[in-house]
Order: C-alpha cells, then structure tokens, then sequence
DNA sequence: CATGAATGAGTATTCATTCAT
DNA sequence: GATGAATGAATACTCATTCAT
C-alpha cells in the first residue's frame, strides 16, 4: 500500500492466480473433483475465498483451465513431432516418451478429467456441463488422431502392417496410461518408452 | 394369500432387494457413486427410503454388495478357465473372451469402482473407506492374478516370450478395458476376442 | 399348536406384554426416552415389532404405562402410612424410606420421566402430548400431596414449627431424589432415611 | 460503509453469532435437545443454515457454547464470594442467592444440559459425546465443590455441626433447584434466599 | 482487486408406525 | 395374536457461490 501499489497490484495479481492454479492442481489430484473442496484449494493457495471467483467463473471452469494449461504444451510437443522429418518408427518412439513424460506428471488430474468425463464416450450425467464435457473430447480425440496420423504414415512406409489405426491408438494410449497409473515406469523414461515401443510395435510390425 | 404364501413372501423380500439393486446398478452405472442418490435409486427401484436400509446399512455397502454379486460369477468362470486343461494359448483366449463379456455387461459401474478405489493403487481420499478400498484392491488383483498364472504357463510350455508377466496382464487387461469404454466391441464377442488376443499375442510370440 | 393352544395362548401372551414392558423398562432407563428405540426393546423383549402395537398403542403409551404400574404399589404403600396409625414424626420418617426405596429402584426411569414433562411445571414441546402430560403431573402432585398432608399433622400436633407445607414438601422430595441420583444412598436404607429426616428436621447448624 | 467499517464488521460479526446463541438459548429451554432443531432456531435467529455452522462446529458444540458463555461469570461471582472475607454463615447466603439469581434465569437450559449429562452422574447413551460430558460433570462439580469449601469453613467456624459437606452441599443444591424448577422463588430473590438458608441451617422441627 | 461472512439447496440416514400374512 | 417388511417424514450437516466492504 503506497507508491508500488500498482506494480504490487499486478504482480500479486499474477501470483494469486498461479498460486491458486497450483493449489488446485494438489487438491484436485488428490481428492478428484467432487472432494475437493473449494476451502481446502484456497487454504493451500493462501488466497480468500472471493478471489478465486475473480479468476475462474466457477469451480468447474477453474478445472477446466488447469487442464488447458496443463495441456497445451503437451500438445505443441506432439505437433511438433508429427511435424518433424523424423521417420515413422522413432517418431512413434518419441510421441511415447512424450505421453509417458506427460502422464508421470499429470496422471492423478487426468484420471480425474477421464472420469468426469465419463471414459470421454458414454452419455449421463456428471459434475461437468454436456458442453464443457464436449470440449474435453474434442481435446482428447486432437492428442490421440496425432498418434492415428504417425500410425498411417508408418503403414504408408510400410514399417507396420495394415490395422485399425484408431483402436491401435487407443490402445498404444491405453497401456501407456496403465503403465504410468500403475507406477510401472521407471525413473529412465526413455528405457520405460522402449519397452512400451518394443512389446507393441514388434507385435504390430511386419516381421 | 394362500398355501405359497411362505414362497411369495419369500419371492417378495427377494424382489424388493433385487428392485434395489438393479436400480442401483443403473445409477451408479450413469451417476458415479457420490452424483447417484438415494433418492433416485428408490424412485426407479419403485419402493421406501428405508427399505433400502432394511437391506444395506448404507449407500457404500449397497455399492459394495453390487459389485461383489456382480463380480462372484465373473471371478468363478476365470477360475474354472485357469483350471481346466485347454492349453495355455486357448486359455489366454478365453480369458479375453469372458473378460470382455463381462466388461460389456458392466463397464459403467466398473468405471466408476475403479476411480473411487483411485485406479485401485494411490492413496487419497475417496468415498469409500480405506478398509472397503482394500476389499476391492485384493479382488481386482487376484482377477489379474489368473491372468498372470496362464501367462506363466505360456511362458513354461514356450508359448510366449520371457516378459515381465505382471505388467503384460495389465497391458492386456488395459487394452480390454479401453475396447470396451470407447465401445470397440463388436456383437460378436468372440471375433473382437480373436482380434485382441491376435494384436497381443503374435506381438509377444516367439516368432 | 394343539389342544392347549388357548391356554397357551393366554399364557403366551400375558408373558409376551410382561416381556416388552420389562424391556422397556431397561431401554428406556438406560437411554432415555427419544434415544430408547422400539428395535432395541423388542430385541431385548425377544419379540417381534407389531407385537408391541398389539399391546400399547404407541411408545408414548408403552412408556405411560410402564410409568403407571410401576408407580400404581408405591402410591398404595404411601396411602397406607398416610391412613396408619403412626404419630406423625415416625410417618415422616416411614415415607421418606418409602420413597428412597422406590427410587432406589426407579431412579434412571422417572428421571426420564420428569425430563419429558419438564420439571413438571413449564410448558414448551415435548416428545409427550400435553394431555398426556397432564396425567403424569396430577399423579405426582398427588404423591407429593401425602407428604403435605402429613406435615399438616405434624404442625397440627406441634412437632414442627409452621411453615409453607408444599415447599417443604417439595424440599423434603428434591432432597431424597438427589440422593439417590447421586448414589449418596447406602445399602441401609433405614440409615439412609434418619440421615435425611435428621438433616431435614434439625438443619445442620450446632443447634 | 466508511471509517467505522472496520468496527461495523465486528459488531456485525457478533450480532450473527449473538443472535444464533441467543435463538439457541430459546429453543434449547423450550424444547430440550434433541426436539430442539436447527432449521427452528436459524429461524428464530433469522440467518441462513450455514452460518449457525460458520460459528459453531455442530449442534452439540452449540450448546457447550452456550452453557459455557452463561455459566462463566456465574462461576466468576461464586468464586469472588468463596475469596472475599465474609464470614462463613453469610458467604453460604450469598453463594445462595447467586445460585437462585442464576438458576432463575437458566433453569430451563440447565434443566436439558443436566439430563443429557444424565443427572451428573451414571453412563448410558446421550446426545451429547462422553468426552464433551465429562467437561460438563468437571465444571459441575467445581461448582458444588465451591460450596463445599464454605461448608468446611463453617464447621472449621464451629458455625455448623460435622456432616458429610459433599452431601450436604447437594442438598442445598437440590434444593435451590427444585425451588426454581417450582417457581417457588419470589421476586425478591434475597427473601427466597433467607428462608432456604433458614430451613436449611436449622430444619424445621419447633426447635 | 482481495476478502470472507452469509447463504440455502442438496442428501444420507433414522425410526416410529402400519398392515398383509 | 404374532410378525417383520415396507414406509416416509424428519433432520444435521456440507459446500459452491455471492456480494458488501
């Protein structure tokens, strides 16, 4: 309170913000969405009540931005390989290690997401609104049909033999995400990608 | 009123406690745990808020005592597949198949177990208490666990590779699971089976 | 379920009734009146719930008459020493062992009694009807009465001095009732009782 | 709204919580506590049912709350009589008028928190957890305890024979609480209070 | 912007009572 | 008469959200 009262403003601005993003990210691992509680995220942030209403309309949108924000990156780094003049194989092997980088980090919060969102394909209803929902699958679907788009281009090379590329992505997907859920990962996730690549591509390839 | 008046009482009780159930089975299956209430059970099993508590103490063993009847059939064919004396390949087969059977009668409901048991593997708080998590816990792995015995047969009579027989009962589990949530499965459970245990299997064969 | 069926019957059911009002009394002693449940008595009555409907209208009533039939031989007991023909002093003493007895006896249920009618003076709701009410005060006024009326002889005969008969009466009752709610009585009652009437008699100054 | 927020926030703060305790007093006299419920006194408070929670951790603390805010300077003035420098015989008047002074008010109230401490004395169930009970049954009996050092002061003075103070300081409790229990307390309170002092110290017999 | 006091819709659970057998 | 399955009214407590300061 005085002359920095603005330059203070701002910067605690940013910070309320961030520091309440983060205390959700704890709180909402841990509990899921229905137990976490507003008290317990703003205790940890530090905040007042009314300020995470400043940011975020709702707890449901406060949700829904740590899972934006949180995803973003992750998404421009798997661009960025189906983008590469990598060929089809590592580029498969490198899109692995990115979710496995990804879901080590984030696996308690997406479980969280998942479930909310109902295995993003069955109706009914859920702490989230239909449209909210909607965008959920349509960001989840975007991060698995880069896999499917790698997928064709390695049967389009030849390296892999004619399948399903939707199933199979979703099921390169799914055990990438057990294996992080059920903390099979080892610390060296480049050795943890191999092996996924290996009893999964060698299973799929041609020889 | 009459000479099978002990048998209809008896068919009564039974059909009150099955209405529950099957109510329940339907809102949980659509809800999650904490979004169903009681009230919507009793609504569509058609009878009094504390007939439900005649039967079950509570909303968590009503839950409870669902998927263990669910469950106890399910568990008795995987036991009778590892015991019989098809040989290891086939039996692998088998077990997809009735997994699948099962997981397409109750993926909801599993779904929704699952994430209250927290992936039946971290800590956190939940709805259930620690002590039922536990119940959980133990019957989903002693499900796994029948995999794992005839993946080591396979393993034994040659069949399959040398591999780390845990994690690849859960790959095979995850990728069952995955078919089912994002509907893969087609009507005929046997060619969606064959089409699994042949992505899987040849991917781990010798050869 | 024969030819002795009516007998039986008869028997049955006086023991049936006898069985619930016993049962009450240890339920309702023990818990009071709202926390004592119907399901607690009949389990310890070793009957079935409908039976208790069949004898007492509802649980305000199976209270009401335990009440009654355990009060119905104290208050002959007192009109007896108030009819007799003691001198007054020894007709004091006599009723105050009376009284200790049945409190002795009593304590925890008309403890719970007096809570529901409310000290027996003041309006305001209760789990009890206020006609029922009604009833429980007129009895114990009328047991209260006796004393007054045999103080009355007492100034009468010049054994006490004069003084406002009800209150003493009232103080004279607290008093026995404190004493045995705070075990304060020993197995003697006699002793008990001339400890009181000294106490209330002579006061505890040095003379 | 201005230089007086700060204060206005405070008094308002305490208004909420006051009319909460007081609306509580009400219905807990009135109706005892277990009829006594929170939608009647948020009513009768006219706040929302989630401030009486705001304040209080449940409704058993409510009660403590407000047993504990009304006997506090009870308590206070009894001590400030047991340490001041009266005379033995005139501090047990005083201690008896302060008792009548304060029972006069909170009969009622004292009335329901006794019985739910089941008369300070036995175990059995209750509204109320044995741990909170227990903090009842010490605080009663520091001050009973009270008039028992003045007792012991008195005989000590050779103002009052030997006796048993522990028991004689409950009869003039239970006396003093019937009296008001009865409405037998006059308005002049020090008029009520000399003649329990006088019935008390020197009976009732003609000399 | 930051705050937190106030709010009330929403929910699991209890228990006296009924009535068909 | 005896029974107990069925019932639903009644109730404490939670927690996301608002809004005055």
């Amino acid at each position: 309170m005085g002359n920095t009262r603005l330059t203070e403003h701002y910067t605690d601005s940013r910070t309320k913000r961030q520091q309440i993003l983060d205390a959700a990210y704890e709180i909402f691992s841990r509990k899921g969405y229905h137990q976490a509680t507003v008290d317990e995220i703003i205790a940890l942030a530090d905040t007042g009540k009314g300020t995470v209403y400043n940011y975020f309309v709702n707890k449901e949108q406060l949700f829904y931005t740590l899972i934006k924000e949180r995803s973003s990156p992750f998404e421009t780094a798997l661009q960025q390989i189906v983008d590469s003049s990598e060929p089809p194989l590592p580029k498969i092997e490198s899109m692995i290690k990115e979710y496995i980088a990804f879901y080590v980090v984030n696996a308690d919060l997406w479980r969280v997401m998942m479930h909310e969102v109902r295995g993003l394909g069955t109706a009914g209803h859920s702490n989230f609104s239909e449209k909210q929902r909607d965008k959920y699958r349509i960001w989840f679907k975007s991060t698995i049909g880069m896999l499917e788009i790698v997928l064709n281009e390695c049967i389009a090379a030849g390296e892999i033999r004619q399948c399903d590329v939707t199933k199979t992505a979703y099921a390169l997907f799914s055990v990438i995400v057990m294996m992080v859920f059920q903390k099979f990962v080892s610390d060296d996730i480049d050795e943890t990608a191999k092996a996924v690549s290996n009893v999964f591509l060698y299973g799929v390839t041609n020889r």
